[in-house]
DNA sequence: GCCTAGAATGAGACCGGACTCACACGGGTT
DNA sequence: AACCCGTGTGAGTCCGGTCTCATTCTAGGC
């Protein structure tokens, strides 16, 4: 009794039945594949658009092996930088000819592992993986060895043979840094969601290779530069996991040497950072500069308008697919390491250090 | 010479071959189901581990018949809009064991309509799509007769028969119409995307089933009972397709008999208009009053903060995969169309009318 | 007029699982 | 001793395509 009748699909079969010709003669004039006079062609193609046939794609992939289909595997869709990434590898991969399934993980390492596993099993052609922070590589091997090709983003696996895409952070990073130094300056606060279990930041603390660590590389040479100690106590990791990014902000802004400027490490920090910086009504740029890595359209709406490290997002999205079709194409070239240029973008959310303090509290 | 050896993956039947078993019961002891020995079932689970055996799910799939997929059609997976909806899906399709294959239409109908066959190809076993404005259903009738689910979700479609997921927009549209006009707002501008082929808004235009002709309906509602004429000539559509938001922008604030307020019809048209409005210096709420449909962060963080009307983005993407999934899971029931309550947050951009033109420009 | 290359065609293997069927085996009934 | 049932098992079919292989048909070459 279950269900009625689950509408059954037309199969090859079915239009070579209704065509008069054999199953393989249906298949290849369907396929456009070997030899088929016109005659049966057309018989087989009427016969096909009267039965609607529509071919079974999951069986096509099963012995072609093949699925033109693409994996992603993000932390949070949700987050305005995944999603536009996604849009680049959604327009590239589409004019290849990939469908895409999407996966998220929620920033967690399990879930990565096992969103790679199920894509695998779907059997992708390829997968363009953000990793989580400080992930092992272990379950990206399994897709090396599978001989599938993957494209990281955002990040890059030394120990991972294979293609990565990452927006260039060092050097945007000191330029920004010195900008700050520039304005006086010296006590910069930075507050990232990297997750390095709680650990409190020190100088020499290894963070594994990923943007935040680039940033960090950026900000101290400047510091080493201008001959002024980095404010270690002032960077904070761990926002929005360990930490709640008002706690955090709200510790860097007090004490007895506050941050004179504060960094946020991207938007979503940057929202919740400024929310709790009005809410304690400390004011841009004359209480506190600020300045934030990732540009979007709000931003520059805002009073003042907010400085920012804006990196080709898009275009990174882009640059992953293009490279995996490639691969996926057959190209067995030396794994690729693409950093696009990323640039400061002067606004008003920075200011020379006390420039309105005497003023504005008197 | 083509390519190095393709590393093919393990079967049953190599896993069978190590435990010295038969496929079938390989396959049961894999499968768990059947029975099995206890004794057959270890060793063809250490055979499984050694060979690090992962089930093919194209295959597994195409003879159940089920793919534990489901395809997302969404306009722009770049719209806050979208990727929080999709954050929504994604939760809750994981949570009952689902995966989503993402298809970005790009607001086109052609794509999709080639969107949703390529889903019903790779035989998803149920899809949720967010259809674009104006699109005829012929190509969901599709999905509906191959017996699969779909749920449409921000837009309902009279002639098709199936769950539809949307955010209540009369009622709340009539409440954020008669609060500006309670402050005096008798010219409000209204700019939505939705396309009409470039034709200009007239009263009695048919708009067919979707989110703006509630919203329309809501305000009329509200102008109808100021006894106010409503201002058909500030009501502009096809923002950012026939017509650039800037250019709505402008002409909105000019003329004989401008706008004094400005009701943006989504987040993305929303910010477009505040730049517009920041580069033609006209002051918010002083001069024109701004009111958007759709709440993000950064809307309360403005200078004024937004009013905004907050529609359960999350929650209807929550609600959509969930019923979704009881349709999957058998549910035969008559359609059910779900009307999520949005809400008027009141913050600063709308003021009485008028208010400090005076004291401003003296 | 005969031979052959190549087009056209059908039968059937195959991809990798799920699942049906037939059968062997052992213990409990009567 | 004959019978039954349930567990365990292997052989083999099926899903819906792709593709190989053998066969037939036809046209061109000598």
């Amino acid at each position: 009794m279950e269900s009625s009748s689950a509408s059954r699909y037309t199969t090859v079969a079915d239009v070579a039945r209704l065509a008069q010709v054999s199953k393989a003669q249906a298949a290849r004039a369907l396929g456009g594949y070997g030899a088929v006079s016109d005659e049966v062609r057309s018989r087989v193609l009427a016969a096909a658009e009267t039965l609607q046939y529509h071919p079974n794609e999951l069986a096509r992939s099963m012995n072609t092996g093949r699925s033109k289909t693409i994996g992603v595997v993000v932390g949070d869709i949700e987050n305005p930088y995944f999603s536009l990434a996604m849009r680049g590898i959604y327009d590239t991969s589409k004019a290849g000819g990939f469908d895409v399934i999407l996966i998220n993980t929620g920033e967690d390492l399990a879930t990565e592992i096992d969103a790679v596993n199920v894509l695998l099993d779907k059997r992708v052609d390829g997968m363009i993986v953000a990793p989580v922070t400080r992930s092992s590589s272990t379950h990206l091997n399994r897709v090396v060895d599978s001989g599938r090709p993957v494209v990281l983003l955002d990040r890059k696996l030394p120990s991972l043979p294979v293609d990565s895409v990452v927006a260039e952070m060092r050097q945007v990073s000191y330029e920004a840094t010195r900008h700050l130094l520039d304005e006086g300056h010296t006590r910069v606060g930075y507050i990232s969601s990297l997750d390095v279990g709680g650990v409190e930041f020190t100088v020499d603390l290894d963070l594994g290779t990923n943007p935040v660590t680039e940033r960090l590389a950026g900000m101290r040479r400047a510091f080493d530069e201008a001959d002024v100690p980095l404010p270690a106590d002032l960077i904070r990791l761990g926002a929005g996991k360990q930490y709640s990014i008002g706690d955090l902000v709200q510790a860097l802004v007090t004490g007895p040497d506050p941050a004179t400027a504060i960094v946020a490490s991207d938007s979503v920090i940057a929202l919740e950072a400024l929310a709790e910086l009005q809410r304690a009504e400390v004011r841009i740029p004359d209480d506190v500069s600020f300045l934030m890595f990732d540009e979007l359209p709000w931003a520059g709406l805002m009073t003042p308008p907010i400085t920012v490290v804006a990196q080709p997002v898009y275009d990174q999205g882009v640059a992953a697919a293009a490279i995996l079709l490639r691969r996926i194409g057959g190209d067995r070239s030396e794994p690729e390491h693409l950093a696009l240029p990323s640039r400061l973008i002067r606004r008003g959310s920075v200011a020379p250090v006390g420039s309105a303090v005497v003023g504005a509290s008197a």
